[in-house]
This record gives C-alpha cells, structure tokens and sequence, in this order.
DNA sequence: GTCTATATTTGGATAGAC
DNA sequence: GTCTATCCAAATATAGAC
C-alpha cells in the first residue's frame, strides 16, 4: 500500500490521485512544524508557508485544522503499526516482550511531537475520529498477543504493562531528550515486570 | 505558616501583606481556570474577570503570564512537601514506599491539571524558576531516602521508580479519568519493583 | 483550486489618566 | 493600584473573484 495514500477516499481518477498526494504533502509539513515548534505550535499560516500555499487554500484538502491532526494520529499508529509487521519477532517469549519493548521505546523517543500526540491528551478539543481511533486499538491488540504468551496476558497485566513502558518512555522525553537515561532501563523493566508476573501465578496454584 | 504567604517576598507592613494576599487569590483563581479548561486554558482575560479585575491589573502583581504558571508551579509543590511531612510513615521500609507512592498517585490523580504542571512539559516556553525547581528536587530527594530504607537507593532504581510511579499516574489521568483502573495497581507495582531491586542486589553480591 | 480580502476571536502586554 | 484605551500579533475560518 502507497504511504502517500494512507488516509482519504481511494483514488479514481489523476485527479483524485492528485489530491491526495498534496493532503500526504501537507501532512508532512505539519509533522516538520510540529517537531520544530511544538505539536501545539502547528499552525495554518506556517503550514501553508512551507506547503506553498495561502493559509485559505488548506481548506480545499481539510475541513480543519482538527482534520489535519486527526490525519497525522492516524499516520503515527499506521507507522507503529507497520513498523511491527516488519520486525521479526524471536519464539522466545521473553525476548519477544523483549524486541516489543525496546522497539516501542525507540520509536517515541525518536520522535516526541509524534509521542505527545498518539499518547497525550493536550491539543484542546482534539479527539481522534472513530477510524484513526481503531488503529490505536489495533496495536494495543498486537501487544497484548506477545505478552499472553509471556505469562502476562491478564488485563492487569496489560494495564502495568502500558504504565511502565510510557513511564519509561515520558520520562526520558521530558527529563533526559536526545539522551538514554530512562530508554536504556528497558530490558531491566522487562525482567521486572515478567519476572513478577510469573510469581504471581505461582502464588495464585 | 500561612499558606498565603507560601511564596513571594516576606511581609513588612498591611500593605505588603494585602498585596500577598492578592497574588494569592489571582493564582488560586487560576487554579481552578486551569481545572475547569485544562492548563493552557488559562487566559489573563478570565483570570481577571475571576478576581474582578481587568486584565491590565493584573500586571501589578505578576509581571508576566509564565510568572504566574510559577508560583502555580511553586505551589504546587509546596503543596506535596506539606502533604509529605504531615504523613506518618511506617517503620518498614517496603510499607513506608507503599504509602508514598499511594500518596503520590492520590495527588497526581487528584488535580490532573496540577499533575501537568509539576510533572509534564507542556506549556510552551514556560520554564521554572530556580527557586520553583529547588522545590521540585527537594521532593525528588526526599523520596530517594524511602527507597534507600528499602534497598532501592541507586540513580538506576530511582529512575525506574519515577517511570513506574508517573506511568500509573499518567495512565489514569489519560485513560481513565475519575476510575481507578490504574491506581489500584499501586500495591502490585511497588512489590514488583522492590522484589526485583532485591535480586538485583543478590545477583551481584 | 487557488487566490485576495476580510471577518472574528483571542491572546499577552503597554501607555497613561486618575 | 486600578482603570480605559489601545496595540500588536497570531490564530482559525469564510466570502467571493479568478
């Protein structure tokens, strides 16, 4: 599947093909605004500087500024969720939990306007629509696979699974950016957290 | 002490003191904006109205917008160090972390526009003063000395236990605001994170 | 589709009278 | 200290010509 055809209606026509190429355009030069300036600091008038435009021709490809987040959200999780159909995924289960960890880690931190806006709430009045939302619950399905075989596929489990990994990974956005002080404790936290979940089967036979 | 006295120069006469008392009206004010419209929502037009002032009045008491998001931030705290030394903490050191940290969560969870001051980078350009930030170390150090009672005392542990401990505080505000999904895993994570900080030093020994 | 022009709102901040 | 008046900048969005 084309990239640049990731979101909007599919394409008939040159024309249609047309469009979409320059929505994909405009999209990118908001993630360029929003790692430059802040997710918050994205707006129309510098977005259509650096696509070309006049800010009121934006509105031939996006009904709002809205519209154009709710295009990236949906663009962040097709990225996250592309990159795991790409990695290859050891049969170990702890070292699968593993690969997991250390990849989602990586990938919030290599971007953290991405970061802020899949797994923050803090545009006002953002809320992603029904289609970019089911992506969101996609990946956290494919999570829950590799930790269940793990040992640790309870929704307790899961729930102390997402709290340790963004833990990890807001920590070191807002304390150590550009560093590893917080990213480099994730294969200690694997351990940590499968090693509990282990014992608290046992305790439970 | 007074707690309109929390911040700000130290009172010499009744004029000095009715200024203190307004500044902290205005930033009590802004507390409550901040959790009616979330933290950015805060603008110096609602502000003054709030006190009964207009806007430009409010450059008497603070010189700047951001100058108010500190002593907000100050405050704040101030307000956490308070709750801390009120608190009676137990002489085993595995419950004294667990009453900390179910202190903590309580008091991220408790004003989520709070937790995103104190704990999160979110208003753009706003920094904290030096003195503001002193305060938030001090917090920061006196938790150090509850998780060395309890064998978790090196920078590693300490990292790993801000992640965890802001991960569930995070979650909760995020996922499931006013529930307690993630806060009742409190209990479950600090035995997590001390039993495996206990291996950990029995591994190297 | 894209433009110019403009509406509308909102924001932080300053000048100067009282 | 507080006000009125105002500035300046920035933002989203719409109308209508081309």
């Amino acid at each position: 599947m084309n990239l640049l055809m990731a979101f909007g209606e599919p394409t008939t026509d040159r024309r249609a093909a047309r469009h979409e190429a320059t929505k994909a355009e405009i999209v990118e030069a908001a993630w360029a605004l929003a790692r430059e300036h802040g997710l918050a600091g994205v707006s129309l008038r510098d977005l259509a500087k650096r696509v070309g435009m006049q800010p009121p021709s934006l509105y031939s490809y996006f009904p709002s500024k809205h519209a154009i987040y709710d295009a990236m959200f949906a663009q962040g999780y097709e990225a996250l969720l592309e990159l795991r159909r790409r990695t290859e995924v050891p049969d170990d289960p702890r070292e699968a939990v593993r690969v997991m960890a250390r990849q989602f880690l990586a990938f919030c931190v290599e971007d953290p306007a991405r970061y802020q806006l899949l797994f923050q709430r803090t545009i006002p009045g953002f809320e992603p629509s029904e289609e970019s939302y089911a992506l969101a619950t996609e990946v956290l399905g494919a999570t829950s696979t590799y930790l269940d075989r793990a040992g640790a596929g309870d929704a307790e489990s899961r729930d102390l699974w997402t709290a340790l990994l963004t833990g990890l990974a807001d920590q070191q956005i807002s304390n150590d950016p550009g560093g590893d002080r917080w990213v480099r404790l994730v294969d200690t936290a694997v351990d940590m957290f499968l090693d509990s979940r282990g014992q608290t089967r046992r305790r439970r036979r």
